[in-house]
DNA sequence: ACAATTACCTGTATGC
DNA sequence: TGCATACAGGTAATTG
């Protein structure tokens, strides 16, 4: 499931590809994918890829005239890069067959961005600077968790007046971005916190350790290239290797990696939940 | 105003 | 083997 490490890792790889290309066409064979593409797309045929940026699980595309493409992967969705006639080896056509669940296709001069997306919850803005942070819901946004904003003294601030799961929090992505059911796990076990904890009931100490915990997990994920357990490929196909150090998602029912004890699966704020009882209280 | 639930989708795993 | 059902989870929309 792509979350902030995920797409941290496509937006690292589009960055240098991306940037200084000029956009040629969008296509989508599925109705909903793409928003605004029927109005817009006109106002950047031609343009150039100025920026590349991620925002929470937000991907930007900025372009020289002010217009920004913007991608959501949702649960299922992978963006990836092929260059022009590359398939043109593979097969006698030469066309640049489609992938698999491959939905849109974003057309640049040298190449195209192909946006597969198996359950087609994903999407693709296509907006001015001044409305596509409206549009996406990305102005509801809340601290990016790797900016040099985000600090203890912050992370206490945004959870001091909260209520509900521990999990419930971190997954609320206005108060924190890019944590999603992966690390919100992992980050729960690293800081010995179970999952559906009370927020208001965790102590200073506590939540330092959630906010050491979490800050932990995503920079693994990150420094691991993402967790591919079902979907996630990188912009070249490429599987990452997070989900090899992973100590409880997807583990439920197995022996937790540093105590042995059998793990335990529930349901917290509609997720499956996986935690440890002896290593998390 | 807020929290809980449902909708959006389809592939995979499980049960009978 | 085949069919039905449960499950996976990011976010918006809907309901309570």
């Amino acid at each position: 499931m792509p979350e902030l490490p995920e797409v941290e890792t496509i937006v690292s790889d589009l960055r240098p590809i991306l940037k200084g290309q000029y956009f040629v066409a969008i296509k989508s064979s599925h109705k909903n994918h793409v928003v605004g593409a029927t109005k817009n797309m006109g106002c950047i045929k031609g343009k150039k890829v100025v920026l590349v940026a991620r925002r929470g699980k937000f991907i930007n595309i900025f372009f020289e005239n002010d217009y920004v493409m913007t991608i959501h992967l949702k649960m299922s969705g992978r963006l990836i890069w092929r260059d022009v006639g590359s398939d043109r080896s593979m097969t006698d056509e030469g066309s640049d067959a489609p992938l698999k669940y491959e939905r849109t296709r974003i057309d640049f001069e040298k190449g195209s961005l192909r946006f597969c997306d198996v359950r087609k919850f994903g999407r693709v803005w296509i907006y001015d600077l001044k409305n596509y942070k409206k549009v996406t819901g990305i102005e509801k946004l809340g601290i990016e968790p790797l900016s040099k904003d985000f600090d203890m003294a912050s992370f206490v601030n945004i959870f001091a007046d909260r209520r509900g799961t521990v999990k419930k929090c971190l997954l609320d992505q206005r108060l924190v971005v890019g944590i999603g059911n992966i690390y919100a796990d992992e980050g729960c076990f690293y800081a010995g916190i179970r999952p559906d904890s009370k927020i208001e009931k965790l102590n200073n100490h506590d939540l330092k350790n959630l906010f050491n915990g979490v800050l932990k997990a995503l920079k693994q994920g990150i420094r691991n290239r993402g967790t591919s357990i079902s979907d996630f490929a990188d912009a070249h196909g490429k599987a990452g290797r997070n989900q090899e150090v992973l100590y409880v998602y997807g583990r439920g029912g197995k022996p937790c990696l540093k105590c042995g004890d059998e793990l335990v699966k529930i349901k917290v704020a509609q997720r499956g939940t996986v935690f440890c009882r002896k290593c998390q209280k």
